[in-house]
DNA sequence: TTGTATGCGTTATCAA
DNA sequence: TTGATAACGCATACAA
């Protein structure tokens, strides 16, 4: 690639010149401005975006740190993010935790060396030195997906405490009276709230909560497996069963099968989030979906508004939870011995 | 975020000293050192990795050029190339192009101007013109997953060819004579050895290929239950199909379920790629899975080769294949009427 | 061992 | 309308 002196040069003009046909061409006469748009096609001139970014003290990319990108829930966050970053001219740098704290660190550091425009957000950590950490960083941090109590930032997420209690009363209408609830790791926003939505929503039906129907899994598949396994070989057994994601959700659906216990006639199961052609898991789950699309729209754009330093950049941190949706599935029917 | 100018004044030096602190720590006295130790430390400085890119000519940067994530093959890759750019030192751009050929270009052109230190391209597009383009923009490129005839480069895939063939060969041996193909979109290296190992099998076995039974899809669900549609709705259908990815496989089995075929025992199936928690889709599927942490790891690891300007970084291009593996699951089973 | 000066590619300011 | 110059933050060659 060739810089805007060579091409300067070429036109036989002043790179600051040149520089400004590309700026502001109406300031340049038509004749130059022909000549040096003709001499950056020959030599095929990009801009510098390391250069103008230096230059502008804040560069064009932003930062995007989830957990892991295997989870296609993640994948298609990303997708969107990147598709909705790149209509506002932004590039994302994408990083994944791995559920590690440490790289959690590591990585929004090395965003900060970056100097990107912004983060998005979607936290594993929550401890206090945590928090200190993130209200130093420099970046401006947008929340997606995973708020954070105690840090005021931009949050966009699905209301979870809904979602859970959409789930627990969708059962709870089917008769259930004994379900269980595998949430997700411990400390973690979405685990909290789709527990709280979990109990609201047996409270409300005048069920008192189990404790020991309450188990924590770590939003990975293998820990759904575990704690189905646990749930599943007790003598009181629950007759239904709500995951609190797509991957415990079918670790839990192995657990059954292993045990010959049958869904849903045996013990119902529901989930949040979907799985790729979920059409084909047998039997189709049900599950609260949230509105991906949306969540990675509206949280670009806050993000993009903060940083763009207009009259959005100030004012109070916003926050919008999206409702989600309830697909009904074949994994969740009435229970068994209801003659109660 | 603080400069090394303001690290220096801290600590009383020049700054000249204080970049030499960091980068030639021997060179300066241990008293010196200390104290602009000290100052970066209570400045919370962080170089700039933009002045740094500036100056080095070349980034820290790698980009990654895939067609979707929310494909979990993809997201794989992504999360593999990730850590292992991480470990080296590198961030990753990650981009997708949705399958549009349009947007490769444009994400392409973003990367450079970005002065990225390499990309890892999975290429969509195939034409002449692109092969141009490709060849004239600066960055190092290695191919990832897909190959790409008639550009030089690094390029790191498994063995499509030989995958193919074994799924084909595996309903071969299982009595199978009219063994369908759904394969991918048409010029993607990936389809056309898949493709071709499809027909090699088959010819091996002295069945000779039909026209007829070899479809292309676009690697998308809908299409691999639209040809699959086709497929088993005529009156000489199939026995079997491969599918040359894990949607199109999905979607050819919710073909089957929407026509009340069954797998296996009406026809078998067979694909490329694992589905995430394939465990719990039902039949379990018959596929031949990519080592993709391998793939990543070795593609990072000659892209950085290249750019690393060592010795490694002339001489021909390099290419492996690695070898799949092929996981027996239950869709596929002796055709019914066999008793030919 | 430390400091001075220069340039990486841009853009903005100011003068011509 | 155009050009000379400075500055963004850093690293290096060279001088002290």
């Amino acid at each position: 690639v060739s810089t805007i002196q060579e091409v300067a040069e070429r036109a036989g003009v002043a790179k600051s010149t040149a520089s400004l046909a590309f700026s502001s061409p109406e300031r340049v006469s038509e004749a130059t401005r022909k000549r040096i748009r003709d001499a950056a096609e020959a030599l095929g001139y990009r801009p510098n975006a390391l250069a103008q970014s230096l230059r502008a003290g804040r560069s064009r990319l932003i930062g995007l740190v989830m957990a892991d990108t295997r989870n296609p829930f993640n994948g298609e966050i990303l997708q969107q993010v990147q598709e909705a970053a790149l209509e506002h001219g932004h590039m994302v740098v994408a990083s994944t935790t791995n559920e590690d704290a440490g790289r959690e660190r590591k990585v929004l550091d090395e965003l900060a060396a970056l100097r990107v425009a912004g983060i998005l957000l979607a936290p594993h950590s929550s401890d206090p030195d945590f928090l200190a950490y993130l209200r130093r960083l420099k970046p401006r941090i947008a929340l997606i997906d995973q708020a954070l109590d105690g840090f005021e930032a931009d949050v966009v997420t699905s209301d979870s405490h809904l979602g859970a209690s959409m789930l627990t009363a969708h059962l709870l209408g089917l008769g259930h009276q004994r379900i269980a609830h595998i949430a997700g790791s411990p400390g973690l926003w979405t685990s909290e709230q789709r527990c709280l939505g979990f109990e609201s929503a047996l409270r409300a039906a005048g069920v008192p909560p189990a404790p020991d129907l309450l188990l924590h899994g770590d939003f990975r598949g293998q820990s759904g497996y575990e704690q189905a396994m646990r749930l599943l070989t007790r003598p009181d057994r629950p007759t239904a069963i709500v995951a609190a994601n797509n991957f415990m959700a079918l670790g839990a659906l192995k657990a059954m099968e292993d045990l010959s216990i049958r869904c849903p006639d045996d013990v119902s199961l529901a989930s949040f989030d979907d799985v790729p052609w979920g059409e084909v898991v047998k039997p189709r789950l049900t599950c609260v979906v949230q509105p991906v699309p949306e969540i990675a729209r509206l949280s670009v754009r806050w993000l993009l508004e903060r940083i763009g330093g207009g009259a959005d950049a100030l004012g109070p941190p916003r926050s919008h939870r999206f409702i989600p949706t309830l697909i009904r599935g074949a994994s969740t029917s009435p229970p068994a011995g209801t003659a109660r």
